[in-house]
DNA sequence: CACTCAACTTTCAAAATGCAACCAGCTACG
DNA sequence: CGTAGCTGGTTGCATTTTGAAAGTTGAGTG
C-alpha cells in the first residue's frame, strides 16, 4: 500500500504537508536555506541515506521548491538552490526552530540565533496580528471558514475551544 | 534498520522534527488545535489508519504535547487536549497553513482564515523582527551561532548566502 | 437479542527505509 | 603510472513501517 495521500481534505495544512510532511524533507530544506546546497553536504549534515536524499531532492525540484544548478565543471558538481516557493518555507522552519529551542535546547542555550539582515540585529521573530498589530500568544488564535471552505467546514464552523 | 533518529545534530529544527516530523503527527496536532479531539474524529478527518493513530497519540502524550482525558463515562470516551507545549506548535501550523494557502489554495480561496481572539478580527499573522519591529520578508533572515553552538557550527559560522 | 459506538489491538501483505557496494568522471599524490 | 579520493549519485537486498481489514472489549439502544 502506498503512503496514503493527504488530498481531498480541503486544507492548506494538509496540502503543505503533502509536499514537505515527509520525515526528511524539512530537514533537507533547513540545510538548503542555511546554505548547505550540495548533495554530499546535505547527506553528511542530515545523515540521510543517499538513495532517499536523491529521491527527495528530485521531488523538491519537481514541485518547484528547489532548482538544480551546475556549480562547477571539472569536477562536475551541482547545487540545489531554493526558489521563491522554497524560500517561503522560512517561517515554517523558524517556527520549528523556536519551538525546538523552547523545549529541546541544550543547557548551554540555542545553537542558532536568527538575525534580521535588514536591520542587522538578532531578530527573535514573533507572529503579530495584521489588524491590531499585537503579538499573538499561544491560544489566542482561532479560525473561521474562508471563501474556499467546503459545506462541511462551514457547518462545522469554528470548532469549540474547550479548555 | 529502524528509522534513523535526528539526534546529535545539535539543531533545534532537527530536535523539533524528531518529535513532530513524522508524516501524520502535525496533521494530528492540527486537528487537536482546531478542536477535533476524539479518536474517531481525528481518524475520520485525517484518514489515518487506527493503529497508526493510536501509536502517534501515545507518543504525543508521552512527550507532553497532548494529555489524555476522560471525556465521558457511559459510553467511555476520551479526548486528547493540547498541553502548553502542544499549543506552542500553533505558529508552526499557521506558517504551514499560510504556505499552503499561497501555493496550493483552491481557486475559491483559502479554506480557513485565522482570527485573533483578543481583538476579534482576521489576523493574517506575520513574523516581525523583535528589534526593529518590521515585517520579516522571505530571505531577510540569516542565522548566527548561538551560545549552544558546537565548535563545528561556530567554525561554519553563518553559511554563505550565494544567490 | 441483535446491533451500534468508541477506542483500540491484531494480523499480515505491500511499501518505504537503510546499508553497503558499486559506478563514472575527474583530480591529487607519490 | 598507479592508486586513492571526491562528487553525485544508482542498485540490490534485508529490515521496518505502513495500511486495510477484521477482531476486541465494554457499554448503551431499540
Amino acid at each position: 500500500m502506498p503512503y496514503r495521500p493527504f488530498i481531498d481534505q480541503n486544507c492548506s495544512i494538509a496540502a503543505a504537508l503533502s509536499l514537505v510532511g515527509e520525515r526528511w524533507t524539512l530537514l533537507i530544506m533547513r540545510d538548503v536555506l542555511l546554505g548547505r546546497r550540495r548533495f554530499a553536504d546535505i547527506k553528511r549534515s542530515t545523515g540521510v541515506a543517499s538513495n532517499i536524499l536523491a529521491d527527495r531532492l528530485e521531488m523538491l525540484v519537481e514541485h518547484g521548491l528547489l532548482q538544480r544548478r551546475l556549480y562547477s565543471e571539472h569536477p562536475e558538481s551541482y547545487e540545489y538552490v531554493a526558489t521563491r516557493k522554497g524560500l517561503d518555507l522560512n517561517p515554517v522552519i523558524i517556527a520549528l526552530m523556536q519551538w525546538g529551542d523552547q523545549y529541546s535546547a541544550p543547557q548551554a542555550g540555542p545553537p542558532r540565533i536568527p538575525v534580521h539582515t535588514v536591520c542587522g540585529h538578532d531578530a527573535h521573530p514573533q507572529m503579530h496580528c495584521s489588524h491590531c498589530g499585537e503579538v499573538i500568544a499561544s491560544g489566542e488564535l482561532n479560525v473561521r471558514p474562508g471563501p474556499g471552505a467546503s459545506q462541511k467546514q462551514i457547518y462545522e464552523g469554528v470548532l469549540p475551544k474547550r479548555s
